[in-house]
DNA sequence: GGTGTCTGCCC
DNA sequence: ATTCTGC
DNA sequence: GCAGAATGGGCAGACACC
C-alpha cells in the first residue's frame, strides 16, 4: 500500500479544483457555490464525524449521528468515513473507523447494515448471483460526469489522465458547480439499491440507461460524495482496505453492540475473537444479506450455529500456495503423511449436487459455471453411486482429447464415484516422502501436459480451509 | 447482420 | 495468475 | 506471513454502431 504519501498528496490535489471550464451551450453554466451555507445537518454531521477516529472503547455512537432512529442513513455519513479513512495507511486504525461507522448505524437504523456493509465493500451481490455493474471503470463512468456536472467527456478525460483519478475529477467538476435546488440527500440504501439497477439493466440500450442511472445518483452528490460514489461505480475504493477488513469491522462492531449473548467466559479478546468469527462465516457461506440478519437477530457468539455451508453457495475455493523445489515440500511436511497430485491445467470447479438432482458448478471465484459445462452436469449424475443423494466436488475441468489422450488409474479411496475415462477421473497422486520419486513424478506430470504438483497433507492439519478473501 | 469495442473472467 | 508493498 | 493493490495474456460474450 503505497498510500500513505500518495493520499496525502492526492489530497492536496483535491482542493485544486479544475477552472471553471466553459461548457457546451446546452447545458447551464453555474456559479461556485463553495461561499454558500451548507445545510445544517451536514455542517453538524462534519463537525463530528471525527469521533469516528476514537478507539472503539472511547466511542459513543449517540454522539456521531444526526439523523433519527430508524430514519435512512446518509451516504454523506459513509462518505465522511471513507475520507476520514483515506487519510489513513494502517488497517488497525482503518478497521476502528469502520468498526464505529457499522455500530453508528446498527445503533440508529440497523436495517440499513446491510447496505452500508455492501457498500463499505464495495459490492453489490452475493458473487454467485452473478450480478454485476457490468460497465467498466472508463468511458460510461466518463459519460456520466460529464453530463451530470455538465463538461465535455474531452476535457473530463482530460482531467481524468491528468489526476489519474476519476472520483477526483468528478469532486473538481462538482464543487465549481451549483444547484438551481438542493438536491434530496442520497442515503446509503438509495445507493446501494441503484447499483443494483444498474446491474439488473441488459439488453439493447441497456448502456445508456445504466449511465443515466450513474447520472442521477452523481446529480444528487455533494462535498466528498463524488468522489466515492464514483470510485464505487468504478469498482474501485482504493483506500487500503478491502472485504476482510470489512468483515473484521462487522464482528467487532457487534461485539459493543452485542444485545443478545455476552462472549463466551473462555474468551480472552472477545473483539478479535468476533471479527475471526465472521470472516470464518462469511468463507463458508459467502453472503452478507444472511450474515448480517443472523447478526442483528441473535448476535455474533450464534453465528457459527447459523450460517454454515450451504448446498448450492460455493465456499471460497481453499487456495494453494506456490513452491518451486521439491525439497521444501519435503521440509514442510516432514512429520506428516502427504499426497501429490497433478495440477492439471484446467479450471477449478466447484460442484453442488442436490438432493433434487439439480446441479451448479462455479468458478474458483463464484461465478456461476453450471451452463458453461453442460456435459460435466450430466457425467455427474450418471456417474454418481445411487446411495448417493447430495455431493461437493471441487475440482480442476480440463478438455480431453478422448482419442488420442488417455489419463491413467484411479485410486481407491473414492468410491462414491465411478470413474469414466475422458469424463470425470480422479487426480492422478502420489503418495511417497521420496525425493526422488517426487522429482520423477512431477516430470511425470508436465510431460503429460499438467502445470506441475499439487501437495496435500493427509493427516494431520488435513482440513479443507477456504481460501481468506 | 457483420464487425468492432468493451467488459469481465480465466489463469 | 504474479508481483510488490506496508504492516 | 498476510492483506491489499496493481498488473498481464488470452479469451468469450454482450452490446453498439454502421
Amino acid at each position: 500500500m503505497s498510500n500513505a504519501s500518495a493520499k496525502k498528496k492526492r489530497k492536496l490535489e483535491e482542493t485544486v479544483d479544475t477552472p471553471p471550464t466553459r461548457v457546451d451551450d446546452k447545458t447551464l453554466v453555474l456559479i461556485s457555490d463553495s461561499k454558500k451555507p451548507k445545510s445544517d445537518r451536514v455542517t453538524k454531521l462534519k463537525s463530528k464525524f471525527g469521533l469516528l477516529k476514537k478507539k472503539p472503547s472511547d466511542f459513543d455512537p449517540e454522539k456521531v449521528s444526526c439523523w433519527e432512529k430508524r430514519e435512512r442513513v446518509p451516504f454523506m455519513f459513509l462518505s465522511l468515513a471513507f475520507d476520514l479513512i483515506a487519510a489513513e495507511s494502517g488497517r488497525i486504525v482503518i478497521t476502528h473507523i469502520l468498526c464505529n461507522m457499522l455500530r453508528t448505524v446498527i445503533a440508529t437504523t440497523p436495517d440499513d447494515l446491510l447496505p452500508t456493509v455492501y457498500l463499505a465493500a464495495n459490492e453489490i451481490a452475493p458473487a454467485h448471483e452473478g450480478i454485476k455493474l457490468g460497465m467498466g471503470k472508463g468511458s460510461y463512468i466518463i459519460k456520466a460526469i460529464s453530463e451530470a456536472f455538465g463538461r465535455t467527456e474531452s476535457h473530463v478525460e482530460q482531467q481524468y489522465t491528468q489526476l489519474g483519478d476519476l472520483g477526483l475529477v468528478a469532486n473538481g467538476s462538482r464543487s465549481s458547480q451549483t444547484m438551481i435546488f438542493m438536491p434530496k440527500p442520497l442515503t446509503v440504501v438509495k445507493v446501494a439499491d441503484t447499483l443494483r439497477l444498474i446491474a439488473k439493466e441488459s439488453g439493447k440500450g441497456s448502456k445508456d440507461k445504466k449511465k443515466d442511472l450513474m447520472k442521477a445518483l452523481l446529480v444528487a452528490t455533494t462535498d466528498c460524495e463524488p468522489l466515492y460514489l464514483t470510485r464505487l461505480l468504478q469498482d474501485n475504493l482504493r483506500l487500503g482496505f478491502s472485504r476482510q477488513t470489512v468483515l473484521a469491522a462487522l464482528g467487532q462492531a457487534a461485539v459493543y453492540n452485542e444485545e443478545h449473548s455476552k462472549p463466551p467466559p473462555n474468551i480472552k479478546n472477545p473483539l478479535d475473537e468476533a471479527a475471526t468469527i465472521v470472516k470464518e462465516v462469511f468463507s463458508m457461506l459467502p453472503v452478507y444479506d444472511i450474515i448480517v440478519g443472523a447478526l442483528l437477530t441473535s448476535g455474533v457468539w450464534n453465528l457459527p450455529k447459523t450460517c454454515n455451508l450451504t448446498l448450492g453457495v460455493p465456499v471460497r475455493p481453499m487456495l494453494a500456495k506456490a513452491t518451486t523445489r521439491v525439497d521444501l515440500i519435503l521440509e514442510k511436511f516432514k512429520d506428516t503423511v502427504f499426497t501429490a497430485e497433478y495440477k492439471y491445467d484446467g479450471e477449478r470447479a466447484q460442484i453442488y449436487y442436490m438432493e433434487d438432482g439439480t446441479v451448479e458448478i462455479f468458478s474458483r471465484h463464484a461465478e456461476r459455471n453450471t451452463g458453461k459445462y453442460p456435459d460435466v452436469a450430466l457425467v455427474l449424475s450418471r456417474l454418481k453411486k445411487p446411495t448417493v443423494k447430495s455431493f461437493i466436488l471441487d475440482c480442476e475441468v480440463v478438455t480431453f482429447n478422448r482419442e488420442k489422450e488417455k489419463i491413467l488409474p484411479l485410486q481407491k479411496l473414492h468410491d462414491s464415484f465411478e470413474e469414466d475415462l475422458g469424463y470425470f477421473q480422479f487426480a492422478t497422486a502420489l503418495t511417497s516422502n521420496d525425493i526422488g520419486e517426487l522429482q520423477e513424478f512431477l516430470k511425470a506430470s508436465i510431460d503429460i501436459g499438467c502445470e506441475g504438483l499439487m501437495i496435500k497433507s493427509l493427516y494431520s492439519n488435513a482440513t479443507y480451509e477456504p481460501a481468506k478473501y
